[in-house]
DNA sequence: CGAATAATTAGCCAAATGGCTAATTAGCCA
DNA sequence: TGGCTAATTAGCCATTTGGCTAATTATTCG
């Protein structure tokens, strides 16, 4: 989960996941979504595999990234888990 | 929404918010859970109030921190509402 | 007021982060 | 094989981050 909390706490990282929920895209398409030298995506890409949230598979020349969405989403469930709040005490101002 | 994924971008952070989730506790009690000097807590706090993710109000020499429950919740819901799949395209891989 | 306590601000430092260019690797095809 | 394209790795740099100690601020109380 350390991870995957570092790697959602870049923009770019949380835009690249957003494209990869509609469709697959190769690491060219996704770099013309963004104003960043491709070796600068390339670390975002390592990022994200390194908190499982994506996977990136080679196709000829290229190399096709998808979302790992059952990683995402088991993420966002510990999230709310984590942090939902429990109805245990009153609420704490006033 | 850009600093509050900051603020959970570090583990002492979300550690605090776990602990405020539970009850108000002031900067000194908080500080007894961690092995940090308080200056360094102090910078935390900061970074959790600019998120508006908790408050501080004194009471006497001591400062108070409390949950922003709402603010909280609706930054999860909002996580989710950015991540989670929409039943668009079929699976990615295969 | 003066001392004590709680917390923050100021200022410093090492490590991590996100960016770039240049060089390298990997695969395709003529 | 040689050349082309796609992408990554290597290496560098400036900024941010999270930590510390020392100094400052705020409040209470004798």
């Amino acid at each position: 989960m350390r991870d995957v909390y570092r790697a959602l706490s870049d923009p770019t990282r949380r835009a690249i996941l957003r494209l990869l929920r509609k469709r697959d895209l190769s690491a060219g398409d996704i770099a013309e979504h963004f104003p960043v030298a491709k070796p600068t995506l390339s670390k975002h890409f390592t990022v994200l595999k390194e908190a499982d949230l994506i996977q990136g598979r080679r196709n000829g020349t290229t190399i096709i990234y998808s979302l790992n969405v059952s990683v995402l989403e088991d993420a966002l469930c510990q999230m709310m888990d984590t942090f939902k709040i429990s109805p245990k005490s009153k609420s704490s101002k006033e």
